[in-house]
DNA sequence: CAAGAAGCGGACCCTCGGTCCGCATCGTAC
DNA sequence: GTACGATGCGGACCGAGGGTCCGCTTCTTG
């Protein structure tokens, strides 16, 4: 009752969604930056006017959230439901690793995307839902290592490694190939997990 | 020979240009968010012309640039030739976390101006010089780290712990005190070197 | 002090995200 | 099938901000 909201969208409109979605993720995909794809360029590749897609969408970053929410959403319910190594059976300590390695993999399929939505405007990337979700699965898994403590700052600090341009910088300028890269990714969380995990806070 | 470039600044362009840095210094650090500071108001403010900016800096990204050189400088010459324990006499095993922690307050102290030039325009911000050197030096002394390997992407993830946007997150948003976040990243990089450096990498 | 180089500044341009409003299209009731 | 409101469409339009141009001022130098 309190939502009553969210009449099914007319048919034309759920087309120009559609299109519009198309027409970004395929100019995303081919262009350099992701600065050089403006909305104008997307309306006329997807054919309909600019007022459409900000009906649709309600500005540029609300368009790339939904295109990477879409995206996204297999690897989601993969980490929150999936079978092993992903999902929640998996023990910790091989969970994480496949976390970071998922959202790496993810990171590196979806360059284009990734950044675009990570250097969307110049709101941190750190309010996006998508973050928090991570974030937030990661720290629990984290949490359920004995002896590891400060899993939120540890999440946060493990999710940086995966940064878009971070990737982008490693996998574009620097040429590091992917399997490379995902070895030195395992290899640094598992210098993570592996220490004898008690704290080293050393004061001041 | 080969340069003859440089003549030395007339002297109304010197003044102008070190106004137009303390105005824009001032300015960053009063407003909340970096974009909301534009090339007009740092022009007003300094009581120029903004033709003069865009001559003495370039373009924005330049100004910002210069700024933040000029911030860095004693930290990276503390690193480069102070004494320990940040400089090159200290053993690696202490001056990575110690050079960490002096990125970390330098950003903690400087949140606006790194913000801005993290978040500038959109250009990765592994481009910068700044970093190059920071990761140059840090990959140097994790390189004379034994039994330590990767020393290139380690020295990418310890660094991305600390970008200004995650820090401004844990300290604007989070609330996390300084010093608890000084502790934090001492024992998320107390984990990376303390493990028992076998390298990981699970071939394939 | 004269002459030329160097610099100045603000009006100007362009791009781009975002909005407005008259018109077309869709869904529906008859 | 048709008439009629509601919904959506689209391109002209707007405002903001980065960057440039050009006639004028100021510094330098002999």
């Amino acid at each position: 009752m309190a939502e009553p909201a969210e009449r099914k969208p007319r048919k034309d409109a759920a087309r120009n969604r559609a299109a519009a979605l198309a027409a970004a993720d395929d100019l995303f995909a081919r262009c350099e930056s992701p600065e050089s794809v403006t909305m104008a360029d997307i309306a006329a590749a997807a054919g309909v006017g600019k007022a459409t897609l900000f009906r649709a969408f309600g500005d540029r970053t609300g368009l790339i959230h939904a295109l990477y929410k879409a995206r996204l959403e297999p690897v989601g319910t993969a980490i929150e439901e999936g079978p092993p190594p992903l999902g929640p059976a998996t023990p910790p300590l091989q969970r994480v690793p496949a976390l970071l390695d998922a959202v790496l993999r993810f990171k590196l399929d979806n360059r284009h995307l990734a950044l675009a939505l990570e250097g969307a405007g110049g709101d941190s990337p750190y309010q996006a839902d998508h973050y928090q979700r991570w974030h937030g699965m990661l720290q629990a898994i984290l949490e359920r290592i004995p002896g590891l403590t400060d899993s939120d700052f540890t999440a946060h600090a493990l999710l940086a490694a995966v940064r878009a341009d971070l990737v982008e910088h490693l996998a574009g300028q620097g040429g590091v190939p992917r399997e490379r890269m995902r070895e030195q990714l395992a290899s640094f969380v598992a210098k993570v997990l592996d220490s004898r995990t008690s704290s080293g806070t050393s004061s001041g």
